[in-house]
DNA sequence: GTCGGTAGAGTAAACGTTTACTCTTTGTGG
DNA sequence: CCACAAAGAGTAAACGTTTACTCTACCGAC
């Protein structure tokens, strides 16, 4: 049998009230004496306040949902584990939900954390997010935080890399490189990430006078079958291209697989580069070139944002958070050479 | 506000028994037109009971728990959907939570999954679970099966893959191809998986006549870093070896890379067996030969013993549940003349 | 016509906390 | 020495369910 708070109240020959009042150091109303008396007997019958009659009357929980598209993705395991780390430090623990690109699964999960009190949640990447889904979000209680999400509810703050900028930079460096006819790789073409993105890409064209040509782009859903799916259409289609510009890593390995079964080498026949810069960029070959996302901090940063607004000690004015990124060189771009230099 | 079983009870005209009969589909005690009005009722304020208070009187929560030793390594993630899926099949939640080779985390895990009633809970591969915790799971009420370990305590169930029969079939397959001096890279040395498929590799050394050679076994941790250094190790030694047979594919990926950086071909120069099969095995170059678990239906078959015995219609006699593994042929494995043929 | 059984439904306790309110004792300033 | 504040501690309601027990009405058998 779970031992109880009227158990700890009776040994100590005092009442529940005070025993509450010592486990959650509330500072007024139990003397010095008492308080080390209680906690001496709390620590010998390992005493844990049931978490479930806490919640009921005090509607919270310390929990913070993280609900994910997608947990085969590895970038969204790293963002996990930022949001965890960073949510454990501050005492509450994350319970991780993979939507698994299913409206209904993300609507019963939603549920499933409202049921359960949860006192926040972070939602990574759903754009796809469903109407009536959203509805609930707004209509309980729950603090909300989004990342690589943009949503349009004053009340959601919003956190993303600097998506734009990273994608001009990218075809930047391709350009440097001698690269002039550039692909671009998306994921699904209604996801912010990609929107930005492309942006990114069009606006770099447009600045270093590379006329844009829209066979050049594609989207894909951020996975690599459909990545080879929608490269080998493009290849199919006998359109010219020296460089792939990916909008992640999972895409990029799966170009590294058609180009490898169409007898086409990378970096020497076809460059690309890809975006976030999961674990295994570095361990594939040749290794990705890549654009490094700070996906790790950006969890840590959405579990504080999320926290602070929960704890109502949040006055952060700005509600949409931005994160540089690096580009990581390694060995998927090929040095052409540049008959543009003068 | 949300609405509670009261409101609807009050809006029904009826008991809250009444409504909580409803809800709960107990076949007594209400009759088909009361049952139909309440249902509406609910459906119209979209009621949700609070798992909350439920579970304060049930003392049940529909929940189990899910407990990994490290999040970033694909294969606990197979399981994990696995685990969920079934779970979800039947009605339950699942917390994941990530042990990260911690003592203290997975013992803070336990109390956190604990406090909140879960069910039961599944825990993966934690050979090197402390007394302490060990104590905890026992005197606690939530039911318990293992992956990859092998827990003696009588109310223990047990799934794994046939690790020695695997690793058996492993070094008889790089026997056909000719190899004779084959390095076994292991996970930690207690953990049950890595016992295990030592035995058979050691069994397969003896019944195919091949001397046994210690210098030859190394044990990492099932990570990419570890068997780098361990491989290295080997390397400086210079102990002859023509193939690897590892623990898991992360050690797979640790050899590609230090042969790639001692200029080593794979499978020219050595060749490499993975186990597991994860998700990259194919993706990485050469692409792996590795020894197949069917780590999704272990997950899902986790979950399903598990809430067997939490609803009590578990009468499974065989405490120790075994999967048969599959050996896939791909390109990391080298030929050889074999000299032994007659 | 009475008795017993049963179906439908209500009553209230219980689950383990937190917390607003109350009570008692002690200390302090004038 | 009195009035009053404050500190320490207790009382009991509340949170939203489930469920054992009770009650009523009706029906059928004898």
């Amino acid at each position: 049998m779970k031992v109880t708070i009227t158990d700890i109240a009776k040994i100590a020959g005092v009442s529940v009230a005070t025993v509450s009042r010592v486990i959650n150091n509330k500072s007024k109303g139990v003397s010095d004496a008492t308080r080390e008396r209680i906690w001496k007997i709390v620590e010998e019958n390992n005493f844990q306040p049931s978490a479930i009659a806490r919640g009921l009357v005090t509607k919270q929980s310390n929990i913070i949902g993280l609900l994910i598209p997608n947990i085969t993705n590895p970038y969204h395991l790293e963002l996990a584990k930022g949001v965890e780390d960073a949510a454990a430090e501050r005492g509450y623990n994350t319970i991780l939900c993979d939507g698994a690109n299913s409206t209904k699964k993300e609507s019963s999960h939603i549920d499933f954390l409202n049921d359960h009190y949860v006192s926040g949640v972070v939602y990574s990447n759903t754009e796809e997010i469903s109407e009536e889904t959203f509805l609930k979000i707004k209509s309980f209680s729950m603090k909300s935080v989004f990342v690589d999400s943009r949503i349009a509810w004053d009340r959601a703050y919003n956190i993303n890399a600097d998506n734009k900028k990273a994608m001009k930079e990218v075809v930047r460096f391709l350009y440097e490189n001698g690269h002039r006819q550039i692909a671009f790789v998306g994921g699904p073409a209604t996801t912010y990430s990609t929107i930005k993105r492309f942006e990114g890409y069009k606006e770099a064209l447009d600045e270093l006078g590379i006329p844009f040509d829209d066979q050049l782009v594609i989207y894909g859903d951020y996975i690599i079958e459909t990545s080879r799916e929608r490269i080998s259409e493009l290849l199919d289609k006998n359109i010219n291209f020296t460089a792939l510009a990916c909008c992640n890593d999972m895409m990029a390995i799966g170009a590294y697989e058609v180009f490898e079964e169409r007898s086409l080498r990378v970096p020497e026949d076809v460059s690309v580069v890809g975006f976030d810069d999961i674990y295994m960029a570095k361990h594939i070959r040749p290794r990705l070139t890549t654009m490094r996302q700070p996906t790790y901090e950006m969890g840590r940063e959405s579990a504080d944002v999320l926290i602070d607004l929960i704890e109502g000690n949040g006055n952060r004015s700005e509600m949409n958070i931005r994160f540089d990124t690096a580009l990581q060189v390694r060995d998927s771009v090929k040095k052409m050479i540049n008959f543009d230099r003068s």
